[in-house]
DNA sequence: ATGATACATAGACAAACATCTATATAGGAG
DNA sequence: CTCCTATATAGATGTTTGTCTATGTATCAT
């Protein structure tokens, strides 16, 4: 059965440049909160909120480790985003039909 | 020379629920705005914003013909939105290690 | 010129959001 | 148990956003 993922809510996820930026990060290696905070000019309270908003979508994942929280992408997800795109681009849908074509 | 486009711009045109479904109706019509409007229990001007928001992004193009605004995908924008998506799978950007591989 | 229709703009407003400071929680070291 | 470090939560605040009503603009038909 297919990952049921909510595309708005990941694009959300997505359409801010501070979580864009972090899932960037995210997605060639696994990286501990603090690891990322060091990238950026925000509080780490601010960057909490962020990985929440992420993994809320389900585009990120965590995973406690000791001290650390360590975060990496759930590709699962980025491919169900990517193959959802590639969807639209073939099947019509609805196919609706303008209603002003009486030219 | 290839469209620069704006990522994080294109995703918050698409972050709404509205917006992605009327990108979605867009996708393989071009339609005017009160036909698109017939569909949803939204106002004219809120309308009116939404397709603002997905024209300014470049995802959305629009032409006037008489009385009717027609809008549709600019087919150049998603496909490098989508073509962003595959490179970031590919490409290891910064590639940023964590600090604290001190186990 | 007048009226009707399609759409945009202005301004108001409530909800959502990004951010901060302060504080709580939880794991590891001594 | 105590202290330090990493992260989360609570609460406050200014900004952005989605929505509305009211009004303006532009095109076409009469």
């Amino acid at each position: 059965m297919e990952k049921q993922i909510e595309m708005v809510e990941v694009l959300k996820a997505l359409a801010d440049d501070t979580r864009y930026k972090i899932f960037k990060m995210l997605l060639h290696s696994e990286l501990c909160a603090c690891t990322i905070l060091d990238e950026f000019a925000i509080t780490q309270p601010t960057l909490s909120h962020h990985m929440k908003k992420l993994t809320n979508s389900g585009l990120i994942t965590c995973r406690k480790d000791g001290i650390w929280m360590r975060y990496s992408v759930n590709h699962a997800v980025f491919d169900e985003m990517k193959l959802e795109f590639q969807r639209l681009d073939k099947v019509s849908e609805t196919e609706t039909v303008c209603l002003c074509e009486k030219k």
